[in-house]
DNA sequence: TTACGTTTGTTGCCGTTCCAACATACTTGC
DNA sequence: GCAAGTATGTTGGAACGGCAACAAACGTAA
């Protein structure tokens, strides 16, 4: 057997399996592993979407080209994260955005169709893959909910103030580091960089928190 | 054998079985049925979310109350569809939002653990029934993922643009109607319906597409 | 230390949205 | 038809964000 995967640590795909059982279940989904230079293409758009991927090393982004030739930054995709896994179990045909190297990746790409199907080597943990696959899926469609809850805010200091306090009810405690610059989060937040900027010190000044660099308090 | 359901037409969750089916399948569920009037609650926030619902009749808003007061209507959710899918299979705890009737409604509420347990009657449909639930935790991340296309868009004619060609490409033809009044489609858009309204004129007068109501022809 | 690049904060102008109020359709029930 | 209610379109003033350009703080390497 080939064994594509040299750890399971972090993977939350393989959560309750060891590194043996998980390359079984690799094999059993036709897993082969690719390799992306930046910039270089792991599915276009438009292409058959029967397949997904987990990252295993570098970073990804998903994009889509807007009408106006400027291209949106859907989202992000990390180390050890799934990759069109909620194209690939839709049922959709066809992939409608394009994803791509952020940094030189190797991708292990899977076969969806695989997942749900009978397990043709008797391997015992489909069920186990499939309840993970249903978690990673939902828990992605919770951070959307919440993302969309920051964007139906239209101003930059109600988005702030939204991202703040939702950071802070996940992490139990109102001190806390953010996991972005001040570029990122703009990113994320969908506003500019320097408006971004100007509004922090603006609710820093009104005493909604204090701030130093990507530490926050809450008050 | 208590019938909860009377029909399977239009259940995505019971695709592919037949009432009978289904009935058994709701019954290995810890199935049971609960009436609400318009502005009861189903789930609150902080509740257990360990079970999900089917909207039997009627239809649900997903709200949360931001730190201002105000309420934030975070989707609707319709006749037969899923109520708290998300919630259920991502293996957080407690419920974030709260789900309240919008009008009288009928829900049946399933216990989201027995979806992955192996089946304790033996019945054969546990596993369609997981293929079921992933497509349509799926397909709601995908429109979710579109939403935030939109979304990240920050003025109003980007939006509505973006959604008429979203919505274009999703029917395959540019002459459609879309399913939401002036007040739906500004809430949906998350923009004022006056300037919704404002812009629809805008650029039909310049040629973007031509309009009479909710029917629109792009160009 | 100096020089350089990167990140973050600040400012002014201009375009856009918000909000409220009003005007004009369209629909429904009588 | 008429009236009442709802949906949609329009307008003007105030507020806000986008953009660009610049200033200040920080880290790094020669």
């Amino acid at each position: 057997m080939v064994k594509l995967l040299s750890s399971v640590q972090g993977y939350e795909l393989f959560d309750g399996m060891s590194l043996e059982e998980a390359n079984a279940m690799v094999e059993c989904l036709d897993g082969h592993v690719i390799s992306r230079d930046k910039g270089a293409a792991i599915f276009v758009e438009g292409s058959h979407a029967n397949r997904f991927g987990a990252v295993l090393s570098g970073s990804l982004v998903v994009v889509k080209d807007g009408l106006d030739g400027k291209r949106i930054i859907i989202k992000r995709i990390g180390e050890k994260e799934l990759v069109a896994a909620a194209q690939a179990f839709s049922g959709a045909k066809i992939m409608r955005v394009r994803v791509e190297a952020d940094a030189p990746s190797r991708i292990l790409i899977l076969n969806a169709e695989r997942v749900c199907s009978p397990c043709c080597n008797g391997c015992a943990f489909h069920a186990r893959l499939v309840r993970n696959v249903m978690r990673i899926i939902s828990a992605k469609t919770l951070e959307l909910n919440a993302k969309i809850e920051i964007l139906s805010h239209r101003t930059t200091d109600d988005r702030l103030l939204a991202y703040l306090h939702t950071f802070a009810e996940k992490c139990g405690s109102n001190e806390f580091d953010i996991p972005f610059d001040r570029q990122q989060l703009a990113d994320f937040l969908c506003v500019e960089r320097s408006a971004l900027s100007a509004e922090v010190s603006r609710l820093a000044r009104a005493g909604a928190f204090a701030c130093h660099k990507n530490h926050f308090k809450l008050t």
